[in-house]
Formats: C-alpha cells, structure tokens, sequence
DNA sequence: GTCAAATATTTACGCGAGTAAAAATTTATT
DNA sequence: AATAAATTTTTACTCGCGTAAATATTTGAC
C-alpha cells in the first residue's frame, strides 16, 4: 500500500517540484515537459495522491462533469442508451453522472436541482416528457448547457436527438399491411411526446393506404407499461376490442405485456398458418428478441442517438454553452421482422 | 425569475444576518431560532441561492454522498435494487450515485477510484464478483465505509446482504421434484459467487432428495444472459442435453432465453397436459411475470435487501467507518408459482 | 425588571486547489 | 557559446465555505 500524500503541496515536495507545476500536470499532462512528466508519474507510483475534486471544482466555472438524466432507467432501452453515454464521455474525458427520475415528476425536478449544484460542464436529458415540470425544466436549460434525446420538448435545451416516429410507424405500418391485415394501433396514455407523435404517424400511414385507422386505447398509470399491456391487453382480447388481427403497440414492452395476453389467453402470435393475432413492437427493446415469439419491430438507432446526443453536447459546450440555433436531428428506424408478425 | 445570489457572503447580507449563521441554517434548519429561519426562507424565495457544493466538501471530511455500484445496469433485477436504495438515501437526506460497472472489471476499478475522489460517506457496493480486482476492492474497503450487497466477497466491506441460496434454490428444487420430474440445472460459467452456490445448492438438494445431480454447463461470456441461453439453449435441445423435461437456470434472465429457445424448437412449456418441459428460473425478474408462459421462479427479496443493505450502511456511517464485526444478512426466498413449472 | 441561558455576530483562520505575474532556470537554435 | 524560446519556480491572491473563540444580543423564566 502506498503512502497517502494529503494535498498538492505535500505531493510537489516529494516529486521535487513546484506545486503550480504540478496543477499543471493534472490539468493536462502533455502541458509539463516530458522530463517533469516522468518525475510526477514516477512520484504517482510511489505515493497515492489525486486532487481533491472539490477544491478543484471550487474555483472551474465549468466542472468536468457531464450529467445524464433517463425518465426510466429499469427500462433497458434507457439503461442501453445510458450506457453508450456514459462510455463516450468517459472517453473524451468526462465524468458521467447518471440518474434516474423513476417515472416522477418531483423526482425529476430534484435531480435537476441538484445536478445544478454541481455546475456540470453540460447534461444530456431524457424528460419525462407530459410529466415534466415546463417552467422549472425551462429555468435550467437556460442555465446549463443540455441536449435533449428520446422525448423532444418543442424549444427546450440546445438541441434535440430522437428518433422519426412518422419515418418508422409509417414504415411498419406499411410492412404489416403488405403481409397480412392492416394493424390496429394499441397505446396507453402517452407519458412522453413520442406516443403521441406515433398515433399521428399511424393515423397518417393507415389514412394514406386508404384504411381506417382502429385504435386501441387504454388506461394504466406510470411506466410499468408491461403490466398495461398485460393487464388491459387481456380485457381487449376478452372484449374483442381489436378490430384486425394484427396489433402494433406504441412500444415493445407494451407489447411485451399483450404477447402475454395473448399467451394466456391460448392465442397463438404470429404470422404462419393457424396464427390467430400479429403482434409488433416499437423501440427493438433488447429483450423484444426473447420474447416468444420473437417480436417483430422497428429498431431504433441506438448507437446513432446516443453518439449524435453526445457530439451535439460537445459542441455546445465548446461554443460556451449556447448552440447557434437549436437543430432537431431524427434518425430513422429500420424494420425488424422476426416472428410476431 | 429570481436574483442570482453567488456566495453566502452575499446571501448574508440581503437576509440581514451573518455568514455563520447562515450556514449553520444550511447544515441544520432546526439549528437557528424560528425567527432567523424565517428570515432566511424569506430571503429564500426573493434570492436564488444555493450553497456551493463544492465549497462545502472541501473542509468537511465526510460529504452527505454515497456512492451506489452494481454490476449490470442494463439488468432490470439490479435497476430495481438501486432505485429502491436511492430512495433510501434521499430519505435519509444523502444524495445517492449510481454506477454501473457493465460487466467489466476495468470500470468497476474506474468507478471505486473517483467514488474514492468524492470522499462520499459510504457506498453500497454489488461487485462483479469474480470478475473483481480483489486487491483493489480490499483497499477500497479499508478507506471508504463499504457495505456489500447481491455478490458477497468474503471478508471484504464491513457487512454483507443478500440473498440464501441454500435456501432459495432447495426451495424450488423441492418443489419441482414433488409435483413432476427432478429438475437439470442449467448454468453457464459463474460471473459472480451466486452462480457457483446456487450450482451447489442444487447438488446438494438433488442429493438429499436422492436424486443423481444432472448439469447442463454452456459456455458464454458476460452479462448477455438472455442471448446465452437462447443460443446454448437451442444447443441443447438439438443434442438432448436435458437429462430430464424439468430445467431448472441458474437464473431468470438465463431462463427467458431459454425459454425463447424452447418457444423456437417447438416445444411446449409448462406443467400441463402436452407440455413437453419445464422450466423454471430464479430471482423474479421484474420481467418473469410477463414470460410466455410465465416463469416460475424464486423471488428474491427486493424489499427487505435494499432496505436491510441501507441500514447496515448508515449504522456504519454513524459508528465511525468501521463496523463492530461483519454481518452477513441473508434472506430467504419465495416460491413464486406460474406457468412454467 | 433582572438575570441566566440560548442564540447570533464578529473576527479570523484554514481547506486544497486555480491562476496570474515576475523571476529564474532549462532547452533549443544558430 | 551566445541568445532566444520554452518551461519551471516563486510569490501571492482568490474561491466559497467550515469552524472556533470571544463578544454581543435576544429570549424566557422568575
């Protein structure tokens, strides 16, 4: 074990330099000349000391700290986007710091607050969306560097990454009424805009191939989407509520949740002969090709959302914090047929 | 939009009291006279301040932070786990911060040294398990008030909590065998000390019951569970690799793949009339009720670990950093009875 | 109204670093 | 070797707050 030096002072001494150069080396190393380099480096593996991140942080307007805010993150579909944050800040030398509002609103307003308090050079920030506090969320976009992704909040934060719901729906939309019987459209109260925007773009896809668009909504609170989908899929089945045989969920754990409807209710998914419903998803949730049958679904671009989330927060925080205009990027889906419908 | 207010020098001022007093008010409300805290509050809400975080860890010794640590964030068992813990943190008036090593020795070495650099008061750890720097751990636990949950680690951290699986899996093998076949055991190789006890645990209960012990060993790499037992699982099926038609995984996350291999070969699951298997997983997943058919499985004990896992840690805190002895808690499980098996 | 106890203020120093300016030293160039 | 350029050292001040001691003020009890 190595000894512990207690501050910067103490550790110039023992690497026989000055404490200036020192802060200088840890500041950036390739600033020291490669000599005095390899004096603090040999010091480093004598005695342990690293610098104290509060008084660092005390005087940097701006920390090293990047916040990552989820509205969900027991959702692997977060947890997966949060992880390819996390790695890419680390990488360019950021300290992610990941929280989760757990589907609350108060929670959220708090994370915020807090993450204030610890000036972060800039957050990337999944609202909760329709729970979200507007005002408050408004209040710290103004005052922190942010990029949205997942659920846009029209003229909030320096920019917005997602994915193009009236590009993907449509798209499976399309696929389902090609093979098989036009879908019904199975949502439950939309907690962020993108369940929104997904009706319109099935409205608008099955208006276009001329059918009437069947939607299937129904109540259930919060984010436990696969216990909505279980619990009012097996009272839709029981009333006969879809008007197709075919049903696209507004998300994969929503469909997740009817494939086990369905499942109970002795309903064999899928496409082939003696298939009596098609189910598909929205999202390629990682679990949706565990699901039995495999579901067929739109993925989205999870490395693209979260490099692009990432890059467009660089860049704001070298422009100093403010983007020269607020750009929207949207990347596209693609069609994953597996063998749900 | 309030007034910014930069240090509580100023804050002082405009709420007509002095600096000190201020900042006992910040570090306890109760801690002034009613009179001068309703001066404070006042101020509160015509000034925007907040006390700088940074400024105050610099002299304290101890900050009001704990560092939170699991394996696999991506894994919905541990979300559950930290969300439960983060509550109970900010109950408790701590600002809980979540990390997850993905899998990977590497990070989890990063994450226990910047957790060190926020000097927090404590930190609940789940390790990787065998995939840890056991060194590194060992000196972690000596400088930061550590407090192990879900993988335990022999003698490090100052308590352990989890769960018994010599409980646990007995339980569910008893089960199995009463009410059809003896069950396999199906496992891929241990990424923590769980794996390898509940594969004993297994022996053991098989033996006792008079029954010859069948594992199904599978090679697979990480934390990708699903995928592992989906492939290996469909392996197995095409070489008869299950002794009997009751399988019982190391896991629930192994069993959903499984499952879905199973679901692919055709095969029926369940103990009913026509079913050509069972299978039945552990840890009830927040995902294993909505399994088609839904996973029988043992249900761990969220509550009771985090909560048990939190307390343990705060009564550290509170004895200075070093508990009297270590205790280890284990919970049992229960039965949670489904489709499967 | 008096006096002790409780609370607030004043003053002053410390924490661990960032950072700026001037002086001193080392390195590179010719 | 002389000189210019690059780097390091010295010195000193800043940041925002914790905290301790002495002093002053307020409060409550009688």
């Amino acid at each position: 074990m190595l000894h512990k030096i207690p501050n910067m002072e103490a550790f110039a001494r023992v690497s026989g330099l000055s404490r200036p150069t020192i802060s200088k080396y840890f500041h950036d190393p390739d600033s020291v000349r490669k000599s005095t380099r390899d004096k603090i480096e040999k010091a480093l593996e004598t005695y342990d000391y690293r610098p104290n991140v509060y008084a660092i942080n005390q005087n940097r307007r701006l920390t090293k700290t990047i916040g990552v805010v989820v509205p969900y993150l027991a959702d692997p579909f977060f947890a997966e986007l949060a992880r390819r944050i996390e790695r890419r800040c680390i990488d360019a030398g950021f300290s992610p710091l990941l929280f989760s509002s757990h589907g609350r609103r108060a929670l959220e307003v708090d994370i915020l607050h807090s993450l204030r308090a610890l000036k972060p050079a800039g957050v990337l920030l999944a609202p909760l969306g329709r729970g979200s506090d507007h005002d408050m969320l408004k209040d710290f976009c103004e005052d922190v560097p942010t990029v949205l992704f997942d659920a846009n909040i029209e003229g909030l934060g320096e920019a917005f990454v997602g994915s193009d719901n009236f590009q993907s729906i449509p798209l499976m939309v399309d696929y389902l009424c090609r093979t098989g019987e036009p879908p019904c459209f199975f949502e439950m109260p939309p907690v962020n805009p993108n369940a929104n925007k997904r009706r319109r773009a099935y409205v608008d896809a099955m208006m276009r191939l001329g059918h009437e668009p069947q939607i299937v909504h129904v109540e259930g609170e919060g984010w436990g989407f696969e216990e909505v989908g279980y619990t009012e899929g097996i009272l839709a089945i029981e009333r006969h509520a879809f008007a197709t045989g075919t049903v696209l969920c507004s998300n994969d754990r929503l469909a997740i949740g009817l494939l086990a409807a369905a499942y109970e209710k002795g309903l064999r998914i899928g496409r082939g002969q003696g298939c009596a419903m098609r189910i598909a998803g929205h999202d390629d949730h990682p679990f949706a090709r565990f699901t039995c049958p495999a579901l067929t679904t739109v993925a989205q671009d999870y490395e693209s959302i979260s490099d692009r989330s990432v890059d467009a927060l660089f860049d704001v925080i070298e422009a100093d914090g403010k983007a020269e205009r607020r750009v929207e990027t949207l990347f596209p889906g693609t069609l994953v047929m597996r063998a749900s419908a």
